[in-house]
DNA sequence: CCGGCGGTTAAACATTTGTTTAATCTGCTC
DNA sequence: GAGCAGATTAAACAAATGTTTAACCGCCGG
């Protein structure tokens, strides 16, 4: 009687919400009344559309995923050719845009930080699904960047030593401002994280050989 | 009627089991049921002492805080000898031992990580008590280990890209241990991460300059 | 002895929240 | 227009949980 929205875009919006809401709250403090009220939706239209709760958050997290691979397919294409230097600059930039910029998704890289704080039952298909893919992407490129013979455990170590910094700065974000205020997060800020923490790990990788034997 | 313990340490006894299942459950999902069955209490008893949840919560944060600030006090008189690269690992040790094993309270990391997702009041207090003498005391070492003329944007950066090494590697374990598998969460696994993060890290600050000349 | 007082217990309370059920509406087909 | 299927709404339900209230117990000073 009232209003019966009825646009035929109830599980879409309510989608859209959910990723908001879902970023901001986490699972667990997320309620779905929260959710359908800004959707504009009856209370019942989760578990109408998604069976119950958890139905809701994997699909939220199908359709992210979707969209990410789609985003990161050309990306990652033109990179091919470059050396591994420029790759890893390219790759770095991606990544932060991705998480400290971008306006279309903000919740998604929320969403991974809570994962990890709080891991649910979803953190397995996560790392299956989207984070190891672009892990192993990142550790070719550091394999390629460190002399030949060094150890796959080392590769993978690097690796994570690598992800560590984008992830630590992209969401440590209140406290980075405190301690080194003079890091914007807007785009400026960003090719200036690209650009330290592409030297910091360059440094690191050709170096750490001979680190290892000045021990 | 039934026990009445009245053993007077009933208060401590609450504590002590909130650290336990905050550590494990997190604040939302941890209950007063549970915590107040494991002392052994009443379930008024929380309310009683600490007028509710949230303030047994932040009871339990500053007897922590007091109890860690003291046991670096010694810890950290005795590194102020040492060489810098010795103070480095000493200086990760201590913070990966804190965040890792140390079943006291590792509930710390988390409040620490959710503020940073979700900052509230406590986030000023937490950087301006916490995390920035910790930060300032690792950016010395950092200094001594860089060429003398380094700027000190420069030092802080890479301060906070050990740091982010240190961070990362110790709550994203859920992640970590899909991705690097051979990397354990027990006092070895720590010795690992240390020295791989010293080494990594010295090879960075040693050679950051190189790199920016080589760019 | 006893009256209060802090500690403890038990029960009730209020609220939140996920889920279910049934009613209502809309658009389409026959 | 009748009817049906899917979509939407509204209301009820059940469980969990933080909080409050009141009763109970042991003790100690008067």
């Amino acid at each position: 009687m009232a209003e019966h929205v009825d646009n035929g875009d109830t599980r879409q919006r309510v989608l859209e919400a959910a990723g908001e809401v879902f970023a901001e709250k986490g699972f667990e403090k997320a309620t779905i009344r929260e959710i359908v009220e800004r959707a504009g939706a009856n209370l019942n239209a989760v578990n109408y559309y998604f069976r119950d709760k958890k139905g809701l958050y994997f699909a939220l997290f199908e359709e992210a995923n979707e969209r990410a691979c789609r985003s990161e397919q050309d990306a990652f294409e033109q990179m091919r050719a470059l050396p591994p230097e420029q790759r890893l600059r390219a790759h770095l930039r991606h990544m932060f845009r991705h998480l400290v910029l971008c306006r279309r998704m903000p919740w998604q890289a929320r969403l991974m930080a809570r994962e990890m704080i709080e891991p649910t039952w979803m953190l397995d298909v996560l790392v299956k699904q989207f984070i190891r893919p672009r892990f192993e992407g990142l550790a070719c490129i550091v394999r390629d960047l460190m002399p030949a013979g060094t150890s796959d455990l080392t590769v993978r170590l690097c690796t994570e030593s690598i992800v560590a910094q984008v992830v630590h700065m992209a969401h440590a974000r209140g406290v980075i401002n405190q301690l080194v205020p003079e890091l914007k997060y807007d785009a400026d800020g960003v090719e200036a994280m690209v650009e330290h923490v592409a030297m910091f790990s360059l440094a690191a990788v050709r170096n750490l050989a001979s680190e290892e034997r000045s021990l």
